[in-house]
DNA sequence: TGTCATCCTGAAAGCGTTTTCACGGGCCTT
DNA sequence: AAGGCCCGTGAAAACGCTTTCAGGATGACA
């Protein structure tokens, strides 16, 4: 139908008007005759004209492009939620009427390519994930770009950002066992490098505090997010804490290899040990059993971060926002 | 540093050339002179200066832009592939100094604003996953936008796509099964709407056949791609024909469903029954055994499609490409 | 009835690039 | 030694839109 492209200066013919005026009716300036605009509206859909973005950019300064940047570092660790997230964030993003420019990269060196791809005029704003390396983000904060972080930055950076209660969740799942019953509760804490490590370990031992149990350095084994990671530390832990009877396993790929390794030392789950998880990563059935796990809001994470970037692009200073997560109990716990 | 936007100008002015020469080192035109070359490089360097996507677009036509298009409709089916697709789409496509427009958006109905999106100066060019409904697709096609799809479309289309070859992956499927002695070979088919669900049964038949096995519609029972889909799946498989001896499941999460049912009815696996699925989606432990299944090469159906959409904007008319599978032999089978 | 504010409209400038075109100088022909 | 070519260069137009500015018409007010 449009073969050759079609302008606003050809609806402007058609409708009779001048080109000023077609562009108040596409941008709905109220000034404009209720005539004129039904005339320049039946131009625009008997020509089938949509408006060109680049002449658009070119004059406001404004791309309607927010960036979603992810550091093809952290892949295994965020694989099953990455649908879920940008999900969240393109519809969030298009209900704004801004569009998502994707980039997998690898963030924990400062990329130069990065930095020009998303430097002032580029984009209108950018939401990155979970890193280990601040330094890009920071500059690019410097130079003025509207940015926000999913997963908590350093503690002392400036940065604004979005993220699940983590120490809210291992509260949660902690407490669960105490309620339960349990007296010897361990836990597979993840890589202490990440926010999320840290925090998780952290809800433990605050739920441990908070009942009276004494906190026991021998109870905490560490993982790295991974099922074989999972049964080494739950092999460590079962040699020197033979007694426990509860665990609470800092995310689902390392329950599963927790899981196993009680299976084989025959012991019962929940009845010898209780396993709560952290991610609610297997939504369906694990093996003969479903694990008890707390569950993120990831869509959520997603609509929310990108809900942010544009209110900073509105110019508002938005506060870094937390969201809330749930204790889903099924079998193991 | 850059507070204020430097552009093309500032550069001609520092380096005392034209813009129109400036113009020229950008986009590596070979009849500039090597001196004025070096003048303009430090120039850039010093001032810190990265071309004006939107000006540059606007004049010579092309975004830059092109789009990774996802039915939201199909999330469940996808969500683990997602994290390696968009991976492998991204990282072809910065090399080819293109950036990934994402769109998550229902594609079962006609959307005006996708279309509007996509048409003509939009994007360069656009990659579809695999969907239910080509009318958006086609549509987008005759306005001549570049684009191939993942997943395989109908089979009268004329569209360009990438697949997994699932014939080949459950005709390999299948034969694994008939070498290691089975006898009596179920299936657990997919939804047979989609085309990856008719061709894994469709190779499972070939092997059937080439192997003297006659095809019993008995030992075919549909499953939904879920586990519990595949437990409702073996249930009735294993009620009309209990000797079955090995089944195919046409995906791994069904595959789930299907082997807790065997274990819950007592069947050994793989001694009683030997289970092969299709995906490769859990790269681990999967309760006590491992998976024997089919990889897809994920990441690589992405870079492929990537690469055949940039040669369908030079202007080529790339063949639609099948990608092999991979037997991976595990624990049940 | 005269003055002023108000409203709607169009002309034109400008956004930052690329690209065509013309021009001058050097080199190669004859 | 003269004509023609090619090579490197800059001037200027063009891409499609938004937005400022000014002007004409209308209505309100005194």
């Amino acid at each position: 139908m449009n073969r050759a492209k079609i302008t606003l200066a050809d609806i402007a013919e058609t409708a009779g008007v001048s080109p000023a005026t077609v562009s108040r009716v596409l941008n709905g300036d109220p000034r404009v005759s209720p005539e004129r605009v039904t005339r320049v509206n039946e131009a625009i859909s008997e020509l089938g004209y949509s408006p060109n973005r680049a002449a658009r950019t070119l004059v406001t300064g404004k791309t309607g492009l927010i960036a979603a940047v992810i550091d093809s570092n952290l892949n295994v660790f965020s694989d099953p939620f990455w649908g879920q997230i940008t999900t969240g964030i393109s519809q969030a993003l298009q209900e704004a009427n801004f569009q998502a420019l994707l980039m997998v990269r690898p963030l924990d060196v400062e990329d130069p390519s990065v930095v020009a791809s998303l430097a002032p005029g580029q984009v209108d704003g950018a939401i990155f994930f979970q890193l280990h390396n601040d330094d890009t983000v920071n500059l690019l904060q410097d130079m003025g770009l509207p940015l926000v972080v999913v997963g908590r930055p350093e503690e002392s950076s400036k940065l604004t950002y979005v993220d699940s209660d983590n120490f809210g969740g291992a509260h949660q799942a902690t407490k669960h066992l105490i309620d339960r019953g349990c007296k010897a509760i361990a836990t597979v804490a993840g890589d202490q490098q990440l926010s999320s490590g840290r925090l998780r370990l952290d809800g433990y031992r605050k739920a441990l505090a908070e009942s009276g149990i004494g906190f026991d350095e021998s109870r905490v084994a560490y993982g790295d997010w991974t099922d074989v990671g999972g049964e080494q530390a739950m092999r460590t832990l079962i040699e020197s804490n033979p007694s426990i009877d509860g665990v609470f396993v800092a995310n689902d790929l390392m329950a599963l290899g927790a899981m196993s390794v009680l299976e084989e030392q025959g012991r019962n789950i929940p009845e010898d040990v209780a396993v709560v998880g952290f991610d609610n990563m297997f939504a369906g059935r694990l093996g003969r059993q479903q694990l008890t796990t707390i569950e993120q809001d990831v869509q959520g994470l997603g609509a929310k971060a990108a809900a942010m970037v544009i209110r900073m692009i509105d110019g508002e200073r938005p506060k870094s926002v937390v969201l809330p997560t749930r204790l889903i109990v099924r079998d193991t716990a």
